[in-house]
DNA sequence: TGATCATGCTTCGAAAATCGAAGCACAAAG
DNA sequence: CTTTGTGCTTCGATTTTCGAAGCATGATCA
């Protein structure tokens, strides 16, 4: 498993400890938004959460998942699976743009589709 | 080099072609989003970048600057490098929430240090 | 001319991350 | 006892990333 990141610490790629490169660090990997994006409803559970991610490898599964709750921004459930944290919600807010943009960019593939294929 | 990424077709994990997953499969690739932030203040040369990104390998350098052109999201600059094109543009204003969750997030760490390692 | 320097790559073997099928321990239900 | 479902864990195979080295080109200097 890859190393835990946490604000305020080096991390991959920047020894500054600058709280965005180590969100960098944190949500470049495989699947890390993805995880967090299907926790935004509720919590979700292990086998539930592979499922919804297109059968991702269970041995990452574990691997974000542990390092999501190191970094502070998922939890285990009262009842059952994981969920977003306080501050986990809080980048709810903070994927949103990134949904809103992403919707632009489509429409703007559509439009200028050279390469396409 | 991993295929091109592109809103409206499948991309890894998604067979949906969801805008949304579509950017989480381009922007969960190593070096993607710190690429495009350095990019935020103007046009930068291959080098440069790599040394800004605390020496990355100039092979996935080469892969992410090609994914991103790809993807419509960065051009070759007028004079020298690589800049952000309209809509490579309008991302930024996407992941700025995301440094401000970053702050936000470090914050909280401070705070709730257990585990600190 | 030709030597030096900087840039934008390209190559390729090694290391790390990810995949994916299989299996394990446990608990609840039948 | 068997079955079903869950949350993992293991481990060999594949993919991605690393990083040092090299190459081609153009500008500058001698």
């Amino acid at each position: 498993m890859p190393r835990s990141v946490k604000p305020g610490r080096p991390v991959r790629g920047s020894r500054t400890g600058r709280p965005v490169m180590a969100a960098f660090d944190l949500l470049g990997r495989r699947w890390a938004m993805r995880v967090l994006w299907e926790l935004r409803t509720g919590p979700v559970g292990f086998r539930e959460m592979q499922a919804r991610c297109d059968g991702m490898s269970s041995s990452v599964l574990r691997d974000r998942f542990r390092e999501l709750e190191a970094a502070g921004l998922i939890a285990r459930g009262e009842q059952d699976g994981y969920e977003l944290t306080g501050i986990g919600r809080s980048l709810r807010g903070a994927v949103e743009p990134l949904e809103a943009w992403a919707r632009l960019w489509a429409a703007e593939a559509e439009r200028r589709p050279k390469g396409r294929g």
